[in-house]
DNA sequence: ACATTAAGTGGTG
DNA sequence: CACCACTTAATGT
């Protein structure tokens, strides 16, 4: 995990928990606190005019979401989701600051933890800017891939809906769909019933 | 049995 | 591809 929770306890953390669907904070909200899961999936996401879900990132136990906005004076750009039961590990900034100030290697650590989320940003713009639908289901297929140590044929299981990967990857459900059948049929991944291996 | 959700198919622009 | 309409299968209450 980012950080340790006795510490975060010892500055004031608590714990709260949400059921699905449920916002940790939404768009437009005004940062205040920091947040590590512990348990439970949390999807960033945000909602276009016309209604369609762009999903930013999906994170889960040990990872914070959104902790850059509290090192700068701006609003919550997307809505933090629960994707299932969350337990919510939070500490509320100044804390969270003062934290940063009193232990160096955890502020080294959250330096690190910013920097690969920021890495793995430029790798999903560059996935999603210029690229065919193939393509763009590929990146996101590897980008949950990458978590696991397993690098062998078939042996990730993707735990996401079709329409989830669609709002990953600004497809539409029903090419999501053709595009995977695809990909199974050149070997790409494995289908059994439903469940994408990648 | 009825409602809900996700997967899958056809066809049009 | 996106978009629209619709069928099918699986679950849930």
């Amino acid at each position: 995990m980012l950080i340790n929770h006795d510490l975060l306890n010892s500055y004031g953390g608590e714990i709260i928990t949400f059921k699905t669907n449920d916002y940790i904070f939404q768009e437009q909200q005004i940062p205040k606190y920091y947040y590590q899961i512990i348990s439970g999936h949390i999807k960033l996401n945000h909602l276009s005019e016309d209604g369609k879900e762009l999903i930013q990132g999906i994170h889960s136990a040990g990872e914070s979401v959104c902790e850059l906005l509290l090192f700068i004076d701006e609003k919550y750009p997307v809505n933090a989701v629960a994707m299932s039961e969350c337990a919510v590990m939070k500490v509320f900034k100044s804390d969270f600051i003062r934290m940063l100030e009193d232990h160096r290697h955890v502020s080294e650590d959250v330096h690190k933890y910013i920097s690969y989320r920021l890495f793995e940003k430029f790798i999903m713009m560059q996935n999603l800017a210029a690229h065919s639908a193939e393509t763009r289901i590929k990146g996101i297929l590897q980008y949950f891939k990458n978590y696991t140590n397993d690098k062998s044929l078939y042996s990730y299981e993707i735990k996401l809906t079709r329409q989830q990967l669609a709002s990953l990857s600004g497809l539409r459900v029903e090419t999501v769909i053709r595009r995977l059948k695809k990909l199974e049929k050149e070997k790409f991944i494995k289908i059994e019933n439903g469940k994408v291996y990648y």
